[in-house]
DNA sequence: ATTAATATACAGACCGATCTGTACGGTTAA
DNA sequence: TTAACCGTACAGATCGGTCTGTATATTAAT
């Protein structure tokens, strides 16, 4: 219960940095929208970084759960979960208005390599990108590593083709895309 | 002649813009970096908004420009130039030190569907889409809608595994990704 | 050829709004 | 009583954009 106001505020500010950016989105509005006081923000949290790298800690560590129960969920065996990655991916898409991923848009915001946002969304991608590295291994492909990124830039652009093209449908040319690489396998 | 002092003015803008991203690029950097006075920054655009229009539409021109001859130069052959896609790509990331795309970092700050930022970003997609059509086509594919959407996706995973997840050999991971899809087309 | 008019760019003060972050006093609840 | 929180006001910087006035160079009219 102690922190549940510094629950608040981080999901308050990560709902408006999805839909705003980081930048355009002042503190003031994301105390205005959580009703909360500004020193008691600044009493959690050093600094707006500081909220902002909380902010993408907590979604990374929502989304990769939501993602990986989402992927045994909709995929049975090995195999088909590689291609319930997209499943899983468009149903993410669907559930919340917003279609695009936060981590990109922060290293677009903050693009100097070292700085600690950008680090944490780098460090987010490779995470991802180490959980399908255990789905092609469990599936049991002869080269898994080329696989794990060969589907990992199939996920990522269609995340960029939905938010930025608007291609309602990147998520299924992905996971026909993925049929193909995962046939050329021959799994 | 008349416009010489735009056209310095755009071509810094786009420098800072791909740099340090758009809010945080204030129009007295631009300036100050130009050596260009404010008065004439505001009588060649109506608001910084239509300073970013602008330096969008001529990265815009000019990435695609240099793209399509690049991949005309690196394949010889129709079939050849479905896998130059990816050596343009990586050679385009080498020679600036900018490994991203001031499109999607556009959408990313300018995230509303309807913002005539993101609009042009959205336009700039589809019109490199439309361009790996021609090629698939050319090259004879059965269903060349669909490998140009794949090659696509590969193209804009690699450009985010690039700059975000830091993946210096994303061109390279994706080019052999497109191998798979090529050959599963039996091209 | 001289003068007047026009266009362009300069420098820099200035405006209101907004930004992050701090200070302080009052309120609520354990 | 103590600790957390609220509301408001404030500091200081920066934002986008406007305004005044000057310098310069070209063009047009005398």
């Amino acid at each position: 219960m102690a922190s549940s106001k510094r629950d608040h505020l981080i999901d308050t500010a990560l709902d408006l940095f999805c839909r705003n950016g980081f930048h355009a989105t002042g503190i003031d509005k994301i105390l205005a929208k959580s009703g909360v006081a500004k020193m008691t923000l600044y009493n959690h949290f050093k600094s707006k970084d500081e909220l902002i790298l909380a902010a993408l800690r907590r979604r990374d560590e929502k989304f990769r759960n939501g993602f990986m129960r989402a992927v045994e969920r909709l995929g049975k065996t090995p195999r088909d979960r590689l291609l319930a990655i997209f499943d899983a991916l468009a149903e993410a898409g669907a559930e919340n208005d917003y279609s695009g991923c936060v981590f990109i848009n922060a290293s677009a915001e903050y693009a100097r390599y070292d700085d600690p946002i950008h680090m944490v969304a780098r460090e987010h991608k490779n995470l991802v990108l180490k959980f399908l590295r255990k789905l092609t291994v469990a599936a049991g492909a002869t080269e898994p590593e080329e696989l794990a990124d060969g589907l990992m830039l199939l996920m990522e652009g269609a995340i960029v083709m939905s938010f930025v093209a608007g291609d309602g449908n990147a998520a299924a040319h992905a996971k026909t895309a993925a049929e193909a690489l995962i046939q050329q396998a021959r799994l």
